[in-house]
DNA sequence: CGGACAAGCTGA
DNA sequence: CAGCTTGTCCGG
C-alpha cells in the first residue's frame, strides 16, 4: 500500500507543489519520523534530487501526470501549523513559501523529538507591570532602557508554552542562562530545535518566530523597536508580526515590550502599559544636549567645550560618529579652494601632508593650487580623522572600534566608532554622539525612530541617572522631537509627533508601500495597471513605489499580478526605502 | 534553480 | 545548414 503526497520542493524559484508516490517501504525506512504535513523528504524534480516538504497527504493528482516516487523521508519538519503560517506569511510579504519553510526547518536532520514537557519549578520574581501585562490577552509594554526584562520573561514562562524573542543571540544566551537558574526549562533556538518541539519555553532571535511550538500559551517580544526583527532583504517579514499572528491563531497571550515601541506596535490596537512617570524617568540617564551653534567655530567644528571637559572628567568614554574612514574632501584654510586632482578634477582627501584620492591612486603634496598655502581643513571628519584629533585633545590613547575589531583591550577607556561601538562596549561612564544631526537628518522615513534606538542603546551602556549615567549629544537641532523625548524620558511624545508626520506624508504604518525593483520591475508595473486604490510612483531606473492605505488590499492586488520572467524584488514596508 | 528545447545568429 | 548562443518554459 502506498499513498500520494503533495510536496513543495526547496527551490524558491519554483515555489510550486508537485504530487509524488510515497511507497510503504520508503515510509517505513524513515524510522521514527512520522509522515505528516511538514515532514522533510527528498524527491526528484526534473532529474535533480531536491529537498522538499510534505504539504498535503492523500491527494488526488491531476489527470495525466505520471508520478515519481518520494526517494527518501529525511526528517521531522515544521509542524503543520507552521506550514500554514508560511502560506499566510508568503501572502503578507509576497514572498515564496520556501523562504519561510526554510526558516521553520532545523538546519540539521531531525529524526526524533522527545515529548516530555518537564515541569517548570519557578522561583517567582515578577514585577507588577509584568504580571499586569500578561493578565491581558495582548499588550504593549513600555519600560525604560535600564529596566530589567527578566520579570517579563518569567511572567511569560509561567503562562505555559512560551516563545520569547530578543534582538541578538548574545542576549538570548544571557536570558536563557538567567531563566535556567530560576528553574525554567529553556530551549535556545535554533540549537535546541527539538526542545522547542517538545514544548519547552523557547528563547531566540528573529528566526525563532518560526520555532516549532504547538499551541503556544504566551508570546513575548523584548526590545521590539530593534530593527533586527525585520528581514532586510525581500521578503521583508517582521518577527513581531509573525508571532502576533501565531498568538492570535493559538489564542496565546502576548506582550510586546520596548523602551520605545515602534509605531507599528503602538497602532496595533492593544493597550499600552507604562510605569508611572517618575519610574520611567529614573530608568533613563541624564542626556546633555550641546548646541553646536553656540560653539566658537575656531574651536574645531566637531568638539564642543563641554566635550573637552567631559574628556578630562570621565574615565570610560564611548564616542559615536556614524561616518566611516576619513572624509574625502578637504579645502584650503587660506582661500577656501577645494582640493582637487590636476589630472581628473576629482576631489581629494587629506592624509597627513598629502592630498590623495581614495581609489584612483591620485596623490600630490598638500599645496593649494590657488594660493600655495599648505594648510588644509577636512570638510567633514570620519571616524579615523576624529580619532586622531580626539587622542591629541584627551592626551590618552583612543581605541577605534568597528564590528570587525577583534577583542577590545581592557586597559583602554576611550573608544570611538560608528554605532557598532555601542554593541561592542558593555559599559561606560559617558557616551558621546559627536554629530547626532547625521542620524536625525538621515534620508530614511524611520530616521527618528532609529535615532531614538541609538539613545536607548547608549542608555544601557551608561545606566540610569541615579548611577550617574550620562549621554552627551552634539547637535544643531536641540528642539528635535527625538532629543526632547529623550531628555524628558518620554518616548510617547516622540511617537505622537512621528505618527502625525507619517500620516501627513502617508508613510508606514499609516500607509503601506511596496517597493518593486529589478530588471522585470517595469513590466510588472505595466501589468499592475492603474487600479483605483493604488498609487504608483516611479522612484528610479527599474524601481517603483506602490502605495496604498490598506495593506491587505495592496498585497492582495500585487499577488494577483502575473509575474513576468526576469529578476523582480518586492519589498513590503522595508526599513529603508 | 537549472535542464530542455526552440528560435535566432554566424560562417563556410 | 550545422553549430553555437540566447531566451523562454517548466518541473509530478
Amino acid at each position: 500500500m502506498s499513498r500520494i503526497v503533495r510536496v513543495l520542493p526547496d527551490q524558491p524559484a519554483v515555489d510550486k507543489e508537485f504530487d509524488y508516490l510515497l511507497t510503504n517501504e520508503v515510509a517505513k525506512a524513515s524510522g521514527a519520523v512520522p509522515i505528516c504535513i511538514g515532514t522533510v523528504v527528498r524527491v526528484d524534480l526534473r532529474g535533480r534530487r531536491v529537498r522538499g516538504w510534505i504539504t498535503a497527504l492523500d491527494v488526488t493528482p491531476p489527470e495525466g501526470v505520471s508520478l515519481s516516487e518520494v526517494k527518501k523521508v529525511s526528517g521531522i519538519g515544521p509542524p503543520a501549523e507552521l506550514v500554514d503560517l508560511a502560506n499566510w506569511a508568503s501572502r503578507q510579504w509576497i514572498g515564496s513559501r520556501v523562504h519561510f519553510l526554510r526558516t521553520a526547518t532545523h538546519s540539521r536532520v531531525v529524526s526524533s523529538v522527545s515529548q516530555k514537557p518537564r515541569q517548570n519549578s519557578l522561583v517567582v520574581a515578577t514585577s507588577d507591570l509584568a504580571e499586569e501585562a500578561f493578565r491581558r490577552s495582548g499588550a504593549v509594554v513600555r519600560m525604560p532602557p535600564t529596566s530589567d526584562d527578566f520579570a517579563l520573561a518569567i511572567a511569560a514562562a509561567s503562562q505555559g508554552r512560551a516563545l520569547i524573542l530578543v534582538p541578538t543571540m548574545a542576549r538570548a544566551q544571557h536570558l536563557a542562562l538567567a531563566m535556567k537558574r530560576a528553574g525554567v526549562d529553556i530551549a535556545l533556538h535554533p540549537r535546541d530545535w527539538q526542545g522547542s518541539a517538545g514544548g519547552r519555553t523557547t528563547i531566540g532571535t528573529r528566526s525563532a518566530a518560526w520555532a516549532p511550538i504547538n499551541e503556544l500559551d504566551a508570546v513575548l517580544v523584548l526590545d521590539e523597536h530593534d530593527q533586527s526583527y525585520q528581514q532586510e532583504a525581500a521578503p521583508t517579514w517582521n518577527a513581531r508580526d509573525i508571532v502576533l499572528e501565531r498568538a492570535k491563531r493559538d489564542g496565546a497571550r502576548w506582550v510586546i515590550a520596548s523602551p520605545a515601541p515602534s509605531l507599528e506596535a503602538l497602532t496595533c490596537g492593544a493597550p499600552l502599559l507604562t510605569s508611572d512617570r517618575a519610574t520611567e524617568r529614573s530608568g533613563w540617564p541624564i542626556i546633555d544636549l550641546i548646541d553646536l551653534r553656540d560653539e566658537a567655530p575656531s574651536a574645531g567644528s566637531w568638539c564642543s567645550q563641554h566635550l573637552s571637559r567631559t574628556l578630562r572628567k570621565h574615565d570610560r568614554i564611548v564616542c559615536v560618529l556614524n561616518r566611516k574612514g576619513r572624509a574625502r574632501f578637504a579645502y584650503c584654510d587660506q582661500c577656501g579652494e577645494l582640493a582637487r586632482s590636476e589630472v581628473s578634477g576629482k576631489a581629494l582627501g587629506l592624509e597627513g601632508d598629502r592630498l590623495v584620492h581614495p581609489t584612483d591612486g591620485d596623490e600630490r603634496p598638500a599645496v593649494c593650487a590657488e594660493c600655495s598655502s599648505t594648510k588644509f581643513r577636512r570638510v567633514k571628519l570620519g571616524v579615523a580623522g576624529v580619532a586622531e584629533e580626539l587622542g591629541r585633545l584627551a592626551r590618552r590613547p583612543v581605541i577605534e572600534v568597528s564590528s570587525t575589531t577583534g577583542a577590545l583591550p581592557t586597559e583602554a577607556d576611550l573608544y570611538i566608532g560608528t554605532e557598532a561601538v555601542l554593541h561592542r562596549v558593555e559599559s561606560a561612564d559617558a557616551v558621546v554622539f559627536l554629530d547626532f544631526d547625521q542620524e536625525l537628518l538621515a534620508p530614511r522615513y524611520r530616521a527618528a525612530e532609529e535615532a531614538m534606538t541609538l539613545l536607548v542603546q547608549a542608555s544601557r551602556l551608561v545606566g540610569s541617572r541615579d548611577g550617574g549615567g550620562r549621554i552627551l549629544v552634539q547637535t544643531r537641532m536641540p528642539q528635535h522631537p527625538v532629543l526632547q523625548a529623550a531628555i524628558n524620558a518620554d518616548p510617547g511624545s516622540l511617537a505622537r509627533t512621528e505618527l502625525e508626520v507619517r500620516r501627513e506624508l502617508r508613510q508606514p504604518p499609516e500607509s503601506h508601500w511596496a517597493i518593486i525593483s529589478g530588471a522585470a520591475a517595469d513590466e510588472f508595473i505595466r501589468r499592475v495597471g492603474h487600479p483605483d486604490a493604488l498609487e504608483i510612483l516611479a522612484s528610479s531606473e527599474n524601481r517603483w513605489r506602490v502605495r496604498c492605505d490598506d495593506r491587505q488590499h495592496l498585497v492582495d492586488h500585487l499577488r494577483g499580478v502575473d509575474r513576468p520572467s526576469g529578476r523582480l524584488r518586492i519589498e513590503i514596508n522595508p526599513l529603508r526605502a
